[in-house]
DNA sequence: TATTGTTATACTCTATAACTATA
DNA sequence: TATAGTTATAGAGTATAACAATA
């Protein structure tokens, strides 16, 4: 078993690459959306309006506040991209693609997918034998 | 061999993976580092200090723009924690950590690796699997 | 009274450009 | 002329607080 201190030093370089490959995976989302004249932000909204989606679960999925939401989908709606729909309950609104928005995403995710560092780099074994290490490193926090 | 789809949803699936767990080590970081009564980007300079080192160093290192370097070292000496020495080349400011700041150092250097995600979910044995795979990831990209 | 979304505003982080001193 | 660091300022991104409509 290794010691304290060579734990600890191994610790800190698994957790710089895990911080580098999330930068490195930022910037290539980046150049991959760049071509679609999306600012990051509004693409990565887009990825998320697989369906209707009321506004306030956008805002927890993006993990922002809801006021940052409706600027988002001002931006959508001026580019012809997504409309606001009337809810069951009236206070929300739901935001949808349209038929623009959902052929622009369907080509935004599969370029992300294909640009991805976890495909163009490992072999399909790699990426099985890395799933459930990243699954178990997610796990629910108890502490 | 899995199709086209079925790789391309893995990628998705793996890529959020990679996103979710360098969005929870920000969480730890910061909540390992408030106990320091430091602001993040402090703390993560002053990990950095392992000894003297010029500004524009830090800059890239930090992969920011020299002239913000310029505000953290102002923050840090106001602390106590580092201060500008005189470099060979007169142009030059060597950011060096006091001895407040080389204490602080130590005590947030473990305490990071301590609450990291990869030694409280991972065995040693996972965490000797990880490591090549994450290093394949941030091989240089040559496309 | 509580909740959804909106508006107007303010704040945080970081970069840009012009500057000083050295080289 | 080029480089290291500084200064003042500006911009992007995001949150806060007060508000209107609805529950």
């Amino acid at each position: 078993m290794a010691g304290r201190e060579e734990r600890l030093a191994e610790s800190r370089r698994l957790s710089q690459l895990l911080i580098d490959i999330a930068n490195q995976a930022k910037v290539d989302f980046a150049e991959t959306v760049a071509p679609f004249g999306l600012p990051v932000h509004l693409a990565r909204a887009i990825l998320m309006l697989d369906s209707p989606s009321p506004m306030g679960d956008l805002a927890d999925q993006l993990a922002c506040d809801p006021s940052y939401i409706t600027g988002l989908a001002d931006k959508l709606e001026d580019r012809g991209l997504a409309e606001r729909l009337p809810g069951e309950d009236r206070r929300v609104k739901l935001l949808a693609l349209t038929q623009a928005g959902a052929t622009l995403r369907s080509g935004l995710s599969d370029a992300v997918a294909e640009n991805a560092l976890v495909l163009r780099r490992l072999t399909e074994t790699e990426r099985a034998t890395l799933a459930p290490l990243l699954e178990k490193l997610l796990d629910i926090d108890t502490r």
